[in-house]
DNA sequence: TCTAGTACAATGTGATCACATTAATTCGAT
DNA sequence: ATCGAATTAATGTGATCACATTGTACTAGA
């Protein structure tokens, strides 16, 4: 068997705009990889491998790579290696109780401060996601899934609890595609479109209610962890 | 009036042992620093300036403080200036809704990995602190009552929260000094026996009673955010 | 005295190098 | 052929330098 390594990821690509500098570049395209799960747990990720694969000095790979540490994203092992760290169900739980008890806090926290225009926008982003599910476009539709998440949070000006939110997003990581790739079969209820029903009536109740079934939904596709492992022997 | 620099700083240090890195070393000293309330809200961080006072190379110290920024302890102007951020009376209020949501979420899910030993170590911190209090050791009364807290929930062995409750602490920063100063005053109610009694009764409720009064204490001891800037003004 | 413009100093970022530590490979003994 | 030791390669950290950008101070003009 091939022994892997950084050089051969195979990972999504954004270009690099005069306006980005080179640290927030290779931070922002290694998250978004990480958040699609591009880069499964257990691959190395050394500083010298990924600047020889996107081209730049190891100087701001360095500086990606401890963020993304201090977010939870990978684990720094006490050797040299860093990987993404491996799920267990009891993690794998915790985790998503945690996105229950600080999201539905956040949702309630923005709707005093929703507006007409925020309401359009996440209509928008809805209606983005479920495009990309009919496409059957799962990167797309995790990251607007996202996307929806934060924009909601966000509307809330005196907001702490997005980046919060976003270190458990990190965490989760691949999962969440997992569940992601499963719900395309079980769509049944767009938890989105009950959520901004909430909205619109100021409902703060059903709008935590809205928010907690969304994640309740994808993790009900994966009830077992080794439904995770099997997913991930089948794309390695 | 005297302009400020990072040189200026007044830190308290820690012996930098051998088995520790420098960049670990740097971390934890202005982690603890920030925590203590050792560095007002404004005063220009710099990178070369830190290293100048620490002795150290730059390269630690830039680690450390986009570390730092990342857990929301420093913020990154746009401009090249990186500060303690300012408080305001909505963002104390949201740490703080932040922190009994999460803490006492934590605590309970500590409850069922609770030993003997642990109820003994948390009552050796609480003496600790109690010590210290009588000292009018501010400092060590901070640092002992966040070992506290984050002994206790460390207990759960598939823990995630404790690195986002720490984000906060870090956010809350010199503010929960203030709690503390003026706590001493009227140190009524020791809310750890509270909560090392539920412990020993396996009562979550209790506990999370405790943990949250705990919590409300120190806000109830600053008012208003007049009470903060006030409070600055004179140490500054 | 105040303001604007310019020159100077300081800062963050990125790059490269040296070094100690660790992983990987090779080679030899059994 | 297999296992273990020694060698080699690779890695993270720390240090130093160059450069573009930004803050600061000084000066000249009104």
């Amino acid at each position: 068997m091939k022994k892997l390594k950084s050089t051969d990821l195979e990972l999504l690509m954004l270009e690099k705009t005069a306006a980005l500098k080179t640290n927030q570049w290779v931070y922002q395209l290694l998250r978004t990889n990480l958040l699609c799960g591009k880069i499964a747990p257990g691959v190395p990720l050394t500083i010298r491998g990924l600047a020889e694969l996107l081209d730049v000095s190891p100087m701001p790979v360095r500086e990606a790579l401890h963020r993304l540490a201090c977010e939870g994203a990978v684990e720094a092992k006490t050797n040299r290696r860093v990987i993404v760290p491996l799920m267990t169900a009891e993690k794998f739980s915790e985790l998503s109780e945690l996105r229950i008890l600080l999201e539905t806090h956040a949702a309630e926290g923005a709707l005093p401060y929703i507006r007409e225009s925020d309401i359009v926008n996440l209509e928008r982003i809805d209606a983005s996601i479920n495009d990309a599910v009919q496409r059957g476009d799962i990167d797309t539709t995790s990251l607007l899934n996202q996307d929806f998440h934060r924009s909601l949070y966000s509307a809330n000006p005196f907001q702490i609890v997005v980046p919060l939110v976003e270190s458990l997003w990190l965490q989760l990581g691949p999962f969440s595609r997992i569940a992601i790739d499963k719900l395309e079969k079980i769509y049944i209820v767009d938890r989105h479109v009950e959520a901004i029903e909430a909205l619109k009536q100021q409902n703060g109740f059903g709008l935590r209610r809205a928010i907690e079934a969304d994640i309740r939904d994808g993790i009900a596709s994966i009830k077992t962890v080794e439904g995770i492992h099997t997913y991930f022997k089948g794309v390695a």
